[in-house]
DNA sequence: AGGCAATTGTTTGCCTCCAAACTATCTTAT
DNA sequence: ATAAGATAGTTTGGAGGCAAACAATTGCCT
């Protein structure tokens, strides 16, 4: 796309003219949509999140799913992927990594050897412990700018993953 | 609310019928992070989204792009990228898309040659129409689930978003 | 038993996104 | 005027995600 006729070459331009500018851009209906700063604050969120533990063997994706290991020992990829809400395909990846990073282990389940159940070693709790610290540290920015309308917002954070599900 | 006992809960899936059922996995400290409940609604609002406009000229990513273009017809490509929250080097295959399906068009910027300025054709018009609909009767639902408390839920996601930019 | 449907986890293919590197152009300083 | 820096847009590379297809196993039904 960088077609364009030579057009005018003019020099004054001065960056006046409208819409262009950072800061004066018109929403329109758009300001109005929850699903839009949805969206915007979500993103920020994660980047946000995802700068701070900038090691290679500390990725936010790891966070939730060794928090939910560590506290429901023994469960399973599938109950896993519903808990952290991501597709089971997802997981596998993410669950190969962590085993050879010796943060997890899986053990075969008794009665069902299509499946098996995972739990955390004590290297894994210890990144764990490290993930949390950078965690909470996040969300406590999220806890001041929620302020005491913290329970209402994730409340409807809530309604909004069940019934849309 | 999230207190609940980190017993080893040995159970072997019931595993009812249930699909909407998230189990009776213990959310533990997660529970209470709002980064966690954000993505999680993010997500399934998205998906949501997605799942209506089957269409494959009638994509979720463009919803934002359109309208935007829409309001502020002559907007670059970088200020369009800042309003809808998106890396400028992620509008680039969009915004030829939308050339393509002659959604959009660019003219060259008098006083500077490096950028151009977008706005929307007849057809492009037409589009974002449906799109709108669809995304009305979406955002509808989220505004039912938030209830009276619509306003201090944005105001909430738009701070999250500014903040931590 | 035997057969058929459902479930588990993996593989494969595709899409979206960001960040860094790059080119072209504009601006500012000297 | 020229050099140095800032800015606009594109390209490239990699991460992360979903969904469909697949194999293995389990459960159900007759």
């Amino acid at each position: 796309m960088t077609e364009h006729e030579p057009g005018y070459k003019t020099r004054t331009a001065r960056q006046s003219a409208g819409p262009s500018e950072t800061g004066d851009v018109n929403l329109g209906l758009l300001g109005g949509y929850i699903g839009y700063h949805l969206r915007l604050a979500q993103n920020a969120s994660f980047r946000a999140f995802q700068s701070k533990s900038g090691r290679a063997d500390l990725r936010p994706g790891w966070f939730a799913v060794l928090n939910l290991i560590g506290d429901n020992p023994g469960i399973t990829p599938i109950a896993l992927s519903r808990a952290a809400g991501r597709d089971k395909s997802t997981l596998t990846p993410i669950l190969r990594d962590l085993t050879e990073y010796d943060y997890v282990v899986s053990k075969p389940r008794p009665g069902d050897r299509r499946s098996y159940g995972l739990s955390l070693t004590e290297l894994g709790r210890e990144r764990l412990g490290e993930l949390a610290a950078h965690a909470k540290a996040h969300d406590r920015v999220l806890d001041e700018i929620a302020g005491k309308q913290k329970e209402d917002f994730i409340r409807i954070l809530k309604r909004i993953a069940e019934e849309l599900a």
